[in-house]
DNA sequence: TCTATTAACTAATACGTATAAGCTAATAAA
DNA sequence: TTTATTAGCTTATACGTATTAGTTAATAGA
């Protein structure tokens, strides 16, 4: 590989000279505009790349962002993941990946934080012990971090997550202009998550001036399809007749399977019912109807995240900071399809 | 941040003693139980930990490798980079993704690549264009590189990818076994994938002692709902009652269309039709009925990938190794869910 | 007892870059 | 003309580690 100091043999200059003109901030010492070119096509013709490992440690700014993620935060993490990488990569930083085994943060994922002095670490998926471990050890080393998604127990750094307030309102706003007043909501289990769409959802028929039913404000679970498919034949059998016109669901894995088991008693879909997904994910265009749901702008969140950490990295913190900032919350988009539909007349 | 050297101090002993203690192969040179136990107690004491930027830089070996990808490449990934950072961290590797702009492989990407001296780079999901200027740029360099999934195009560095002739042949067995012999095949469309998949549909019937219907042997997209949904109708309109029992899917999205359309022409799912996807996307297990597939072992992919990447930078090359090796086929597994019954009686 | 060997360390150097400090020649100010 | 300033460089040093080549003291061999 071609060094700095090879370039600068050639071009005849010293070695500090084409750090200045190649290197970074080229506006600290004045460099004429000949000699800058000469030492540019030098660098051209040996086909100089700097060695980003050299300036990360002079500089003692290693550029690198850590993802921190879970082998389960599968779902929505390569949008995710393409936010970051594309916010990242604009600023010269880039992305380490850091996967966990399923025990959640150990020892030994601190250390493949702290070995390659990071510039900061965006964490997603885990489970709270993990979050309040990350939070408790980046604190500690004064290390950057971001969390993705909700995760309310984490009191270190910046969080960034969708406005599901937002997006739960949406979709309720969405139906009652479709005519429906008999709305249920599915949850996805008992997690700080499920309790915030749900709270808002309460909210949101409050608004509206509806009642609300607990009998029509299940939990299920996100992704066992078992238990869904059991949680909502249990639904209709106990609500009978006196059926809602639209139920919403904190996730298109659950509507998928509402869709399902209504198809399979005989509903007509979306006239007779009205589901509604959240999350966009890319199976809800394939559901049948096709769900219409929230979009979570995923990229958007990651490229957030990226930048709070960016820019925390590169201003530092000031003294009074207690490395606790406001929530970053997204706006959500509503994304209509065929799964919803006018009410169906009493 | 602790350094060696400081370690070396609280300890009384020279930086050289700590880098033997807590470095890399600490057999290169003897250190005393005795001191060895005072180093490594002191640098616990102090917290420190290694500083990878440095070590990389002196050795001259990053161990990071590269994940290059495009946008597109949603799918999989996931699977495929869990397999890549559970091999790479396992011998303290680590990953660093590069996305890439929708315009495929340019300068800028190859910069982020040689910048930062990898010891070698994972391609997946991009277009040929970007393969062969991937290989020609990395032969001259000479930096490792692994190509995921099937692209023949690129010939430079191991292509590893799972043995989609083996799979299409369990797949058409498992088929043959529940009594099927009208057997029709849908796959993605113009590429080398689509041509391997067919192909081997092709040789699977031919084996089986089955004729080959030209008319049975479809091309429609990978993921564009609408052609595959109106491929789907036009196939079902040609055949009329002359229907196939079975259609081998070359995707699980298509899969899921061949369902929907086929239910839609009233036809009761699975008895009087069997349906096969490929790949055991997520969205295969929600489809209605969930679908028979064939798992491509991603995560094992991913993992050999990052393997020979690591061994190549390890070991070197000798001088009669032109840089291109034997393709790694990873062997394929069927997935039966309820999508596949026997074959209706005539 | 004297030399050869070895165990257990230290000193010194290098890696490729950033940057502060120093230097020279040219220009500007007086 | 003398001095101050500046443009445009170079020299020197540092970053944190790995590693080679010593160095010392202890032990073994004769």
């Amino acid at each position: 590989m071609v060094t700095m100091t090879q370039v600068a043999a050639r071009a005849g200059v010293s070695q500090a000279t084409v750090s200045f003109v190649l290197g970074g901030q080229a506006d600290s010492l004045k460099i004429s505009a000949q000699t800058r070119e000469r030492v540019l096509s030098v660098a051209r013709e040996l086909g100089y790349q700097r060695n980003q490992l050299a300036r990360a440690m002079i500089t003692g700014k290693s550029r690198i962002l850590g993802v921190l993620t879970s082998p389960d935060a599968v779902g929505n993490i390569v949008q995710i993941l393409t936010g970051i990488v594309e916010a990242g990569s604009s600023h010269d930083y880039f992305v380490k990946m850091i996967h966990l085994s399923y025990s959640g943060v150990d020892d030994d994922t601190i250390k493949r934080c702290m070995e390659w002095r990071l510039a900061g670490v965006m964490a997603l998926g885990l489970d709270d012990d993990s979050y309040r471990r990350l939070a408790q050890e980046f604190r500690a080393q004064n290390l950057a971090m971001s969390v993705l998604n909700y995760a309310p127990v984490c009191d270190w750094g910046v969080r960034v997550h969708s406005d599901d307030g937002q997006g739960i309102r949406q979709v309720v706003s969405h139906l009652l202009a479709l005519g429906h007043r008999r709305i249920a909501f599915f949850g996805g289990g008992e997690c700080s998550l499920s309790e915030w769409r749900d709270a808002s959802f309460r909210a949101a028929l409050l608004e509206a001036g509806l009642p609300v039913h607990d009998l029509w404000i299940r939990q299920t679970s996100w992704d066992v399809q078992e238990i869904i498919e059991a949680d909502v034949h249990t639904f209709f059998q106990e609500t009978g007749q006196d059926r809602p016109t639209a139920i919403v669901c904190s996730a298109d894995t659950i509507a998928m399977i509402v869709q399902r088991v209504a198809r399979s008693l005989g509903l007509r879909l979306p006239d007779e019912l009205s589901v509604t997904g959240y999350s966009n994910a890319p199976l809800s265009s394939f559901s049948d109807p096709s769900l219409t749901s929230v979009d979570q702008r995923f990229p958007e969140i990651g490229r957030a995240a990226a930048q709070h950490l960016i820019r925390l990295s590169e201003e530092g913190r000031s003294e009074h900071d207690n490395g606790q900032y406001p929530d970053h919350l997204v706006p959500t988009r509503l994304v209509v399809r065929k799964s919803t539909a006018d009410a169906p007349s009493r």
